[in-house]
DNA sequence: CGTAGTATTGACTATCTTCAATGCCAGTGG
DNA sequence: CCACTGGCATTGAAGATAGTCAATACTACG
């Protein structure tokens, strides 16, 4: 249970060039703190805890999680090495969903907060802008009026074109966030198997 | 079709307590653009457009249309007053969805480039983020899985919570943004109306 | 080998979509 | 003033889709 509090500069560190891809970081000299990894099922966060800084997933795969009214759980998203955890609730005291890992992950804590100049502040609210808008608009119901089928392919689609490991969560899960039952999920790709190759 | 291209300054604006509510706009002097007020039906950028600025809407309704690859369109968002447009492709050349009024609307062009100095825009970024996850995350389909009727109560109270306006959008669209038939919507606000009041 | 979690399949049912028709209302032109 | 038109709302009936329930298979792990 120890943390690694080990600072870091994400100039040096070779996975930098996954998180901050867009020609921001190399002179921007971001600051973040490793965190001690997560076995899959573990939470990095739950709703509820104050929200402190956003989390940089370096690897494995997480889930967020929105408790329902009547105690079930959604997942409201997933969230792939080189993308933001918590930034949902940037202008909110505690967190609003959970973020339970999925495979094995790890990720760093943003030190956003110490900004020693203006112009380095500036930098980093961008990169963190550009984080927030790509993470979540593509994200914003991409797949309502679409059959089953048809969600459950641009799902696969939307994950596969955010990183290449192998679909890590399980067919309840993706139905969770599709929003549809699991055994549709697995008619959905059975269907698509027929079709095409590789899902 | 003249353009009004007045300069103003948000602090001296009777409506930027609205825009700018969360105690950010007061002290930074914000400057925007006022844009020519929209009459229902026209756009105000359309998908390809190149991305220049956002704008801050501060009367009437938006909805932002993605078109679809068979030819139809689906609406993905509606936007209310104190909400920002075009964020969406912050990171992008060009605009992903248009941007269609759904009533007579008025909106401001933000003069985010020109940065007097980095604290500035330090403050803006910050604005405009907050901006940016208060309005995706919620509605990164929050009502998914559940049945018609929960679908559209769940977007009514949403619609009402953002603003006070009465539904400007016919059934179409709502169905268009909910994924489900004008029909249902029609029903589904039959059944909501026989339940509660004020639908 | 037994267990637990996940994946898969089938049968039945509830819900939603589609198609078709009608009602309602504002705007327009004679 | 009134018929006509177009857009939107509403309703009904029939068919398609996805959910639910129940059972079985598969796989990793002790």
């Amino acid at each position: 249970m120890r943390s690694v509090r080990e600072e870091v500069d994400c100039d040096g560190c070779a996975a930098g060039r996954r998180c901050w891809p867009e020609g921001i970081a190399p002179a921007a000299g971001f600051m973040v703190r490793r965190v001690r990894p997560l076995t899959a099922g573990e939470f990095l966060f739950r709703a509820g805890d104050p929200f402190e800084a956003p989390f940089m997933l370096t690897s494995g795969c997480v889930s967020l999680v929105q408790a329902l009214d009547d105690g079930r759980e959604r997942i409201v998203a997933f969230r792939v090495p080189g993308e933001l955890l918590g930034l949902e609730c940037w202008n909110q005291p505690v967190h609003r969903y959970s973020a339970q890992a999925i495979t094995a992950t790890t990720c760093c804590r943003l030190r956003w907060s110490t900004a020693p100049n203006a112009a380095r502040s500036a930098t980093l609210l961008r990169a963190l802008l550009a984080k927030a808008t790509s993470q979540s608009m593509p994200s914003s119901m991409p797949w309502a009026s679409l059959s089953a089928v048809e969600r459950v392919r641009a799902f696969v689609e939307d994950f596969r074109s955010r990183t290449d490991q192998p679909l890590p969560m399980t067919r309840a899960q993706i139905g969770s966030y599709l929003g549809m039952a699991e055994e549709t999920v697995v008619r959905a790709f059975k269907v698509l198997a027929a079709t095409r190759t590789g899902y």
